[in-house]
RNA sequence: UGGGGAAUAGUGUAACGGUAGCACUCCGGACUCUGACUCCGUCAGUCUAGGUUCAAAUCCUAGUUCCCCAGCCA
């Protein structure tokens, strides 16, 4: 994913702040040269852009040190996670092409060896068995500017600990009754030093290991020393967990095992959307867009089904950087990063949105010319199609204007225009109904491709060509930061009304024959996919990916 | 009246006491059978105030602003 910089180059490739570390521990000869990094989600949804980030980061770094990635499932809390977000999350995380080769784990995988470590912080008078509610614990652990104070069944005996202990195990107590704390400082200004919660009694089914355990290690004391099991040397995580350092530091050295060095970075924003698990989940179940992989929604599934590439998040993620500074990217840099990579791949088709029915009237009714074009014009490798031009074709609305401003380079009342690939028409006559409204065109056309005229305008074949649902999509949130609402208001109320707009299209006849999940370049209007979901021969549904850039748009303005 | 972090062009990100660089955006231009792509060019920045130094984005002092923490969530 990144790259070494090419020894004897000028400059050294500029290194972000993790690089940095890491050289500098390699240099130092830590964990004997070793890089293991992983990916650590909990299976509690799915995953979406920001966990890109995080992929993409620490697969990259480990293949850029000749390291090792693994995959490994939070799974610590049964109330909340669920076996189809393992499976999704397998699925997405091999799709971005994270490859964790055959290191593949889950937290529960240890369960066993962090209750047998319990065990031992107890015989080392460093976890007690605490009876005190939630509420009590709340009271006793004080404020962010007040010490806490200790809780009475602190000082409970190793045997009476070791004895309740295995009893929450063994099941005897209900749900919330006790928990196994840490014994560290309840006065420590950091509060998550103030004797956290190691376990808690759930009497929940979890999705691995069924109704084994009643009692769930916390993320504080699995999180640790799950990455010191695997070996993982440095552990990415967001900036939220730089308060929980400390506490990763105090398991791994109290436990004397393998310790690996916690890293911070900050996580991913982006202009015009919202990227909270909470919110992600409201805006599904309240049906604000029609399910996780909506086209519309930053989640993996979601920006696959719109026609994104593994490669151009990849590039997005390499763009954006990595840093502790809390920043907020524009949405326009992802879309330049899947313009950037379709340009290169996607095959170029015509496409007519908004129909003008163009009748050539020197061509015979049934006449059908075969017009030869490129696939693509960078790319002569990518070879040639034949499209029909037959007596009434589409074009778009937008290329033609009774009364056009003097840089308007389409159709115009007798004026001529190019048709893509095929040559130059004259618009001789516009027909009108009753009310005004133009009905179609008529023009002449002319094969000869010599001449220069100024504008190029695409076409389909009315009599050749397809009908396609395509839907065309827009951001989901109107505002900039809709998460900035003045007060009354939620992120849900700058939602766009417009996200998304369906229209029936006309596409060349080639397109009908496409396969779901295809991509396509419709020239000057943007790059397409076939929906996966709703496409089928015969009803042919297309997503709109990205539009082009519009320099013309902006021109009108 | 706590603790932990962070502030560099519009947006991101480098520079680690020695020429503030790069990318994207914007704006201008060239090219063009996509008003796309590509190419060229311009504009634009060190949070503030002091201090140390021949030299400060970088070190010191004092402020300012923003983010995170009081789950038996992760």
């Amino acid at each position: 994913m990144s790259t070494l910089p090419t020894p004897g180059e000028e400059k050294a490739a500029s290194r972000n702040f993790i690089e940095q570390i890491i050289d500098a521990d390699l240099a130092a000869g830590k964990n004997a040269g070793r890089v293991h990094t992983r990916f650590p989600p909990e299976p509690n949804g799915y995953l979406h852009i920001g966990h890109a980030k995080s992929i993409c980061l620490n697969c990259g770094l480990a293949q850029q040190f000749g390291g090792k990635f693994n995959l490994r499932f939070d799974d610590t809390n049964p109330a909340k996670e669920e076996q189809e977000y393992v499976d999704s999350i397998i699925g997405d995380v091999r799709w971005l092409g994270g490859d964790w080769e055959d290191r593949m784990f889950f937290a529960s995988d240890y369960f066993e060896q962090l209750h047998d470590w319990a065990v031992a912080l107890i015989k080392l008078s460093k976890a007690f068995v605490c009876d005190l509610t939630a509420d009590q614990m709340r009271e006793y652990r004080g404020t962010l500017v007040e010490p806490g104070k200790n809780s009475p069944f602190r000082e409970r005996s190793i045997a009476e600990n070791l004895d309740l202990f295995a009893r929450m195990r063994a099941g005897e107590f209900p749900d919330g009754a006790r928990t196994l704390r840490a014994k560290i400082d309840m006065a420590a200004p950091n509060i998550n030093l103030r004797d956290p919660v190691m376990y808690r009694i759930k009497h929940a089914h979890h999705h691995r290991t069924g109704d084994k355990w009643c009692i769930y290690p916390s993320y504080d004391y699995t999180h640790g020393q799950s990455d010191s099991i695997e070996g993982i040397t440095h552990s990415i995580c967001t900036l939220e967990f730089e308060n929980h350092r400390p506490l990763y530091n105090w398991f791994c050295r109290e436990l004397g095992i393998h310790h690996p060095q916690q890293i911070e970075f900050a996580r991913l924003n982006l202009t015009y959307t919202v990227m909270s698990k909470r919110k992600l989940l409201q805006l599904v179940t309240e049906k604000h867009v029609a399910g996780w992989d909506d086209p519309r929604m930053l989640t993996i599934g979601g920006l696959r089904r719109r026609g994104y590439t593994p490669e151009a998040i990849r590039a997005f993620c390499e763009r954006i950087g990595v840093a502790k500074f809390n920043s907020t990217i524009d949405m326009a840099w992802l879309e330049d990063a899947i313009r950037e990579d379709l340009n290169e791949r996607a095959p170029r088709a015509l496409a007519v949105m908004r129909p003008l029915k163009v009748v050539l009237t020197n061509l015979e009714p049934g006449e059908v010319r075969e017009i030869e074009a490129a696939n693509h014009p960078q790319k002569p490798e990518l070879g040639t199609r034949t499209l029909p031009l037959t007596r009434e074709i589409f074009i778009e609305q937008d290329d033609f204007m009774e009364e056009a401003p003097k840089k308007f380079f389409r159709l115009k009342p007798g004026g001529e225009v190019r048709l893509r690939n095929a040559g130059i028409i004259l618009c001789n006559e516009v027909v009108k109904d009753a009310a005004g409204q133009i009905t179609e065109l008529h023009c002449t056309f002319d094969p000869d491709h010599s001449r220069k005229v100024k504008g190029t305008i695409h076409w389909v074949s009315a009599t050749r060509g397809v009908s396609a649902e395509v839907r065309l999509y827009d951001h989901l949130f109107a505002a900039e930061y809709p998460e900035d609402v003045p007060e009354g208001q939620t992120f849900l109320d700058s939602i766009n009304p417009n996200s998304l707009e369906m229209v029936t299209a006309w596409v060349e006849p080639g397109l009908a024959q496409a396969e779901p999940g295809c991509r396509f370049q419709f020239e000057r209007l943007g790059y397409f996919c076939v929906d996966v979901v709703d496409s089928q021969s015969g009803k042919l549904v297309f997503n709109r990916t990205a539009t082009l850039r519009d320099s013309w748009a902006k021109e009108k303005e």
